[in-house]
DNA sequence: TCAAGTTGTCTATGATACTAGACAACTTGA
DNA sequence: TCAAGTTGTCTAGTATCATAGACAACTTGA
C-alpha cells in the first residue's frame, strides 16, 4: 500500500474513482474534456495502472466518463443544483433544470410516532402515523429517496393518495393544503445503507446526504416530517441566506 | 460475499461499521447503552463474527464505542450542531456548545485567481489572492479544514495575521472590518482526500460534507470564499429557514 | 507512412479481507 | 456455585485487491 499505511476499508481503485469523480463535480475536469492519461493518473496518486482502470471502469459504466481506445477517457455529466429554501419543491427544482421529475411510492405504512416523530408533529406520543416510503427521480435518475411521516388522523389514506399523487405537494393539496413552507432542516452526511442503495441505484459505500426535514402549513402547523437520503454523487445544495 | 455480489470497493467491516454509527448518529442506539452482542451483529449484517469485531474495533479506537469483556459493547458519543446562518461565526457555534473552538493556520500562500474565485471575489481574473488553509478544531477534536482566498490588494499579509488572530473574524477586524455576513452556501457531500484525512485526524473513505461559501460586508462587498470540509460523522447542520 | 501516445487484454504473484471453527477469559443473574 | 451469555484470541482456507510486466489494438499528428 502506497497512499496509507492504515487500511481505511476502502479499497485504492474507490479511493481513485472518489478522487476523479471530486474532480469532475468541482470543475477541475469539465464536462466534454479529456482526462489525463491513465499511466499519468497513476503516477499522481501513486497506484498501478490496472488499480487506475478499475477506477475507471467503474466510473464509464456509471455513465460519468467514457473511454475511447487509443485516444482517451472523456468526462460526461454533471450535478443537479438543489436550493434549500424556505419553499422547497422537489418538482420545481428539477424542472427548472430541464429535466423530469418523478416520484414513486415504495410502501406506505401505518405506525405509532416516537418521542422525536411526536415532538416534530406536535402530537402525543404514540398517535397513528402513516408512514411513507418514496423515491424521487430527474428524468431516469433517482435522485433521493425520502421517508415521510404525518398524521394518520389528519391525512387518512395518505399511502393511496401518494401513490397516485406521486408527490407531496399534491398529496397535501388533495386535502385541502394549498401552500405550506418548510420550517426546519438539518443537513448531514453519511454512508448508504444496502436497502437505499438499491433504491437509488447507488454502488454500496457510496455518500448521501443525509437530510431531515420539517413542513408546515401558512400557520406554522407541522403537516409532514421527513428524512430523505440524496446521492451526493448527483446533487449540490444551495443554501440561501438572506 | 453475502450482503451484495457487485464489489463496491468497501470493505464488508466498514460498512457493518458505519451502519452502527448511523444507528448511534440517529438515536437508535443512545449513549451509555448496550449494543447487541456480536453474534447477534453478524446475523442481521449477514456476515461473519470477525468481520463485527473489525468494524466494532475501528469504532473503539476513534472513541464512538467501549467494549467490556464478559458483558457488551456499550455506545459513547454526539454529534456537534452546526448551524448555517447568515451569521455564522464557528467560535460561537463551539462555544454555545460548550467547548473550546481553536483554529490553526497550517499554511498561506499567494496565487492568481481563477476565473470562478475572481467571479466570486468581485475581482479581475488572474488578481493576485492570499490562500490560507487552515483547521478548526473543538476543543481537541478537529472540525473542518478550510481554504480560504482573500484579494491580497485589500488584506496584505493576510496569512500572517491568521497565524496570530487564528480565526476569520479577528483576521478580517484587524482590517477593520466590523462586520459581514455570509452571502452564499452550497453544500454537498465526497470522501475525505489523503491530505485533509491527516489534517482532520479522520480514516480515509469517511464521508466529509463540503462547503463553498463567500462572504461579504455589510455593502455586499465579498470579502472571503472559502472551501471547507467538515468531518461528516463529527458535525449536522442546521439550516434555518425564516 | 510512421512514430508516439492512447486504451484493451492477458499472465502471474504477494498482501489483505472474509469466512469458519474452536476455545479461553470474563460477567451476570438464577 | 453454576449455567448462559458475553468479549478476546488463536488457526486455517478461499476470494479479492493491488502490483508488475508484456503486448495487442487503435488514434493522432508529423
Amino acid at each position: 500500500m502506497s497512499i496509507q499505511d492504515t487500511p481505511s476499508g476502502v479499497a485504492l481503485w474507490r479511493q481513485v474513482a472518489d478522487g476523479i469523480e471530486r474532480g469532475i463535480a468541482d470543475g477541475r475536469f469539465a464536462a466534454g474534456e479529456k482526462l489525463p492519461g491513465e499511466i499519468e493518473i497513476a503516477e499522481t496518486y501513486r497506484v498501478n495502472r490496472h488499480t487506475v482502470r478499475r477506477a475507471l471502469a467503474t466510473l464509464a459504466e456509471r455513465g460519468l466518463v467514457r473511454a475511447e481506445r487509443g485516444s482517451g477517457t472523456y468526462v460526461e455529466a454533471q450535478r443537479l443544483a438543489y436550493p434549500l429554501r424556505s419553499r422547497t419543491r422537489f418538482s420545481e427544482i428539477v424542472g427548472a433544470g430541464g429535466r423530469e421529475p418523478r416520484g414513486q411510492l415504495i410502501d406506505a405504512s401505518e405506525e405509532p410516532a416516537t418521542r422525536e416523530l411526536a415532538r416534530e408533529l406536535g402530537l402525543r406520543t404514540g398517535a397513528s402515523l402513516v408512514r411513507i416510503e418514496s423515491v424521487r427521480l430527474a428524468d431516469r435518475t433517482p435522485i433521493c429517496v425520502s421517508t415521510s411521516w404525518l398524521s394518520a388522523d389528519r391525512f387518512p389514506g395518505a399511502g393511496a393518495v401518494f401513490a397516485n399523487a406521486r408527490s407531496m405537494t399534491k398529496l397535501l393539496a388533495h386535502y385541502g393544503v394549498r401552500d405550506y413552507r418548510r420550517a426546519s432542516t438539518r443537513v448531514t452526511a453519511g454512508i448508504v445503507d444496502a436497502t437505499d442503495a438499491a433504491r437509488l441505484d447507488l454502488a454500496l459505500g457510496r455518500p448521501v446526504l443525509v437530510v431531515d426535514s420539517t413542513d408546515v402549513d401558512t400557520g406554522g402547523k407541522p403537516l409532514v416530517t421527513k428524512r430523505s437520503r440524496f446521492a451526493a454523487e448527483r446533487v449540490e445544495f444551495l443554501v440561501e441566506n438572506s
